[in-house]
DNA sequence: CTCTACCCCTGTCTGC
DNA sequence: TGCAGACAGGGGTAGA
């Protein structure tokens, strides 16, 4: 489900709800979700108040008075902040509850979604360790890309997913920004030219900027912490319009597999 | 080292 | 209406 601008979406929700809040007690009530749940979930938190809500990558940070707790809401996780009391609902796994009488509840159909805890320095956590640049920060520049370009023959819309070289680019953006580049998700990464590289480095902030102002993407079931979906669908150009007509040149959107993953390009304006 | 195929899991949709 | 198979926004891992 998430990408960068969802994820940020979900952080900035939740992280005025929570922040100054002690935590009370963990639930879990399911032994596993993409990893087994820790046993000591309950006791390691239990006390602690919450310091802030950050994000590398799509992983959401809640840094604590001793460690952090790293969530991942994989493809269908949704987090929210509701009532303690709230009866849960199925596929409802996860509940941090506050001393305020309120919950993170974390609900993950698919169970792909984690929830850990890291004590010390969380960017040495093994998930968080070899991950690219934030593809917002000055990291992520043409003169990073165009190294990291150089011995790699890979198609570049999987280049662009890999989470090594950047960090937050999935699958609808990524296509949305090769159009924009007017770039073939089939290219091999190495032979493209610097301008068209400094391309992509524009419109990969650009189009992960505009979806985080418009509250990210719901193409299904996306929702942020106040349960109400993303906008930014609506300027999706590629993304799950194969048949429809090109918005620049009218010709048709087409649709094939890349790594597994569906990927839509238009025929004429992508070379 | 890089890169693919497969796997984790549930729900939904399509075609027979 | 039932059923099998494909597919869905992620990413770790085994093996080539």
């Amino acid at each position: 489900m998430p990408e960068l601008p969802e994820v940020e979406t979900v952080r900035r929700g939740i992280e005025p709800l929570i922040v100054d809040q002690v935590i009370e007690r963990v639930i879990c009530r399911v032994p596993k979700l993409r990893w087994a749940l820790d046993p000591d979930l309950n006791e390691r938190l239990s006390g602690q108040k919450i310091q802030s809500v950050g994000r590398r990558a799509k992983y959401l940070l809640v840094r604590l008075e001793e460690g952090f707790l790293i969530i991942h809401l994989g493809m269908s996780g949704i987090l929210s902040v509701v009532d303690a009391e709230m009866r849960p609902v199925k596929h409802d796994h996860v509940d941090i509850v506050l001393s305020n009488g309120y919950c993170l509840r974390l609900n993950d159909t698919r169970r792909f979604g984690a929830v850990l805890y890291s004590d010390g320095d969380v960017n040495k956590n093994p998930l968080l360790l070899l991950l690219g640049p934030e593809p917002l920060s000055h990291d992520f520049n043409v003169s990073y890309l165009e190294q990291r370009a150089k011995n790699c023959k890979s198609p570049v819309k999987n280049f662009l997913m890999n989470q090594k070289v950047v960090v937050g680019v999935g699958n609808i953006y990524a296509s949305e920004v090769l159009f924009r580049c007017g770039i073939h998700p089939e290219k091999p990464i190495n032979e493209i030219p610097r301008t068209q590289l400094g391309k992509l480095v524009v419109e990969i902030k650009t189009v992960l900027q505009e979806a985080i102002d418009q509250g990210g993407t719901t193409i299904k079931d996306f929702q942020n912490a106040e349960g109400k979906p993303g906008y930014f669908k609506q300027q999706l150009r590629v993304y799950g319009r194969d048949g429809e007509p090109c918005v620049s040149c009218y010709n048709e959107i087409r649709k094939i597999k890349l790594g597994g993953r569906s990927t839509f390009y238009c025929l004429e304006c992508q070379k």
